[in-house]
DNA sequence: TCCGGTGTTGATATGTTATAACATACACTA
DNA sequence: TAGTGTATGTTATAACATATCAACACCGGA
């Protein structure tokens, strides 16, 4: 379980420490993180906000690494796939994986005010969703779980308003 | 908890009965169930399946209710404010809710090979996402739990083939 | 009865997210 | 060198969603 998002850190340790294991990854399994592809990892991980596709895409185009929809898709899918990134269904976006690395089900943390986004941990096949699904009979492969609500910054900037 | 939607039930009941627990529902909360929103609903509760706004669309269309897309989107809109429906973020898509009336946060488990789906229930501040958000000072305002798999049936079919 | 507020619908246009389809470049290897 | 597989480049379009403004009905109070 981590919070890190909504709590202070050294951040470019935390982004170094991220390519670095993501660079690890790809010699090991035999995956090439490519120019296009690093630069998306890195900014995803810029900040602990999820980015819509097309955020990124403008950055790209604006550094001359691309300028249509696919370029954006493919790289975002090759770090989603390669479990360096995760996508954000109830935002249709996408942020970089703090457990990169570790094996593991993620659920997230959204703050609806300022857009930045926690990773948590869940077992999938615990809790009452396993209960359910095993009761059904339903097969789990993936789950998505996503709580939205307010950052404890953002609750204090409300307190105060 | 419910598995309904993986499992052979009365139908036609169940889509009876949600029908006169919306009506009552509106009626107790000065809601209206107009021709287009009640025609939605129905769509949505014809099968245990999810429905994009799109598909919704198509039907009104042919049934000379609306063409455009807000017609789809404002009864959508006006079902799951009402909790006659829920949005599966996963999917981009809706689905009736099979807990009418009863408050409740939906959680789901969705087929990937037959679409069908079946709503149970979490508490979300309950279990490790509530430990998390607690841990993290975050406050949960609403959560998106969507697991994807298998049901029986179509487990049932790939084993056979 | 008239009127103004509120809520619903009708219609056009636009914005946003995602993929299909096809062509090309490039690295590895038989 | 020819063949294979992976990654890119490019165009077009599909799929999902909202902004905006006009029209109309319904209801309570003047
Ligand atoms: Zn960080
Ligand atoms: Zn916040
Ligand atoms: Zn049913
Ligand atoms: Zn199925």
């Amino acid at each position: 379980m981590s919070d890190l998002g909504f709590k202070a850190h050294d951040h470019s340790d935390c982004v170094n420490s991220a390519i670095s294991a993501a660079e690890a990854r790809c010699a090991a399994f035999d995956l090439r993180l490519t120019p296009v592809r690093r630069r998306v990892l890195e900014l995803l991980l810029a900040e602990h906000r999820a980015l819509g596709a097309y955020d990124i895409l403008a950055q790209l185009s604006a550094e001359g690494l691309g300028a249509q929809p696919p370029i954006a898709y493919r790289a975002l899918d090759f770090l989603v796939k390669a479990g360096f990134a995760h996508r954000i269904e109830a935002l249709n976006a996408y942020i970089a994986c703090t457990h990169l690395g570790a094996d593991h089900t993620p659920a997230f943390l959204i703050c609806r005010s300022c857009q930045s986004v926690a990773e948590s941990d869940t077992a999938m096949t615990q809790g009452r969703l396993g209960d359910a699904a095993r009761a059904a009979g339903f097969h789990i492969e993936h789950t998505v779980v996503e709580a939205q609500g307010l950052c404890p910054a953002c609750q204090a900037q409300d307190a105060a308003s």
